[in-house]
DNA sequence: CGTTACCTGAAA
DNA sequence: TTTCAGGTAACG
């Protein structure tokens, strides 16, 4: 269940172990290959793709995983809710839940275990429809304050809708939106283009901070995320409101609020974060 | 734009 | 037994 984060997590734990390795081997359970690989694709095709290939480089674009290969192509792969990736010795037990595997020469395994089967592996060619479709990355310094206004402008969704849309920025998900939100003290369901100015601001900021702490403490694992080698993350201990509801708030002391917004489980404190003032606040706080 | 479906297990 | 889950694509 990993956001940006948890998958940059463990982008940086495997790449030093993948990068320069060839793959010998590929094995896919069966009944989970149209869903992991793609309707009509068969475990013969992606062999064929991946065996012999080596692995020249792991990198990331918002949430996906991104196996560099040595013809060019790559290994596009996103963990969605219950993907892991983990690095295994090849004589290890198989995982819960494991659906697939990818042998290395050196006789380490990538096993993928996958509770809910939503995680999908795709090998592209060109990777250009795949950037198109995401938004810039909300750590990238070159993503200023004008950009990120400019996704909120006008926009009558709610803040958080347009925060988790990975068209606009690639990598928020549903925890780090939560915190984001708290941290620049905007309620989630104001409209994105009533956020007022000064809020826009702190906002656009805290967006990448989360995300850096998230970076730092290895991710959060509620429930499902471990990092490459099947370690937990600690970012959990240190949030702020995400399934906070019912407690204190750290700031004030009024109780987390839970409420759905764009259909998702969404958790503020009605105190550090109001609503907005309709009339007559349209200027910076 | 909001809602539904995809899949499975844990928790209520 | 029912509801819920950190994501996204496909609906209406």
């Amino acid at each position: 269940v990993p956001e940006l984060p948890e998958v940059e997590t463990i982008r940086s734990d495997l790449a030093p172990l993948v990068a320069g390795r060839c793959i010998t081997g590929v094995d896919v359970d069966p009944a989970t290959l149209p869903l992991l690989a793609g309707t009509g694709v068969s475990l013969d095709a992606l062999r064929s793709s991946l065996v012999g290939r080596t692995i020249r480089g792991l990198g990331r674009r918002g949430k996906y995983l991104l196996f560099e290969l040595d013809d060019a192509r790559t290994l596009v792969v996103h963990l969605r809710m219950t993907g892991r990736l983990l690095w295994r010795d090849g004589a290890a037990p198989v995982e819960p839940f494991e659906r697939a595997r990818l042998l290395l020469e050196d006789g380490h395994h990538l096993r993928w275990s996958d509770l809910r089967k939503f995680g999908t592996w795709r090998i592209m060619d060109d990777l250009a429809p795949l950037l198109a479709r995401l938004g810039p990355e909300p750590i990238d310094h070159a993503f200023g304050l004008k950009a990120f206004a400019a996704t909120l402008s006008g926009r009558a969704a709610p803040v958080k809708a347009v925060l988790l849309d990975q068209r606009r920025m690639a990598g928020l998900g549903n925890i780090y939106v939560d915190e984001a939100l708290f941290q620049a003290r905007v309620r989630p369901d104001t409209p994105g283009g009533q956020v007022p100015p000064a809020a826009v601001r702190r906002l656009h900021t805290a967006c990448r901070e989360v995300l850096e702490q998230g970076i730092a403490n290895r991710g959060a694992s509620f429930k499902d995320y471990v990092d490459g080698q099947g370690n937990p993350g600690s970012q959990h201990m240190y949030v702020q409101v995400f399934r906070r509801q019912g407690k204190p708030c750290y700031a004030c002391g009024t109780l987390i609020e839970r409420t759905v917004v764009g259909g998702r489980g969404t958790h503020f404190c009605p105190k550090c974060q109001p609503r907005p003032r309709r009339k007559g606040g349209s200027g910076a706080a």
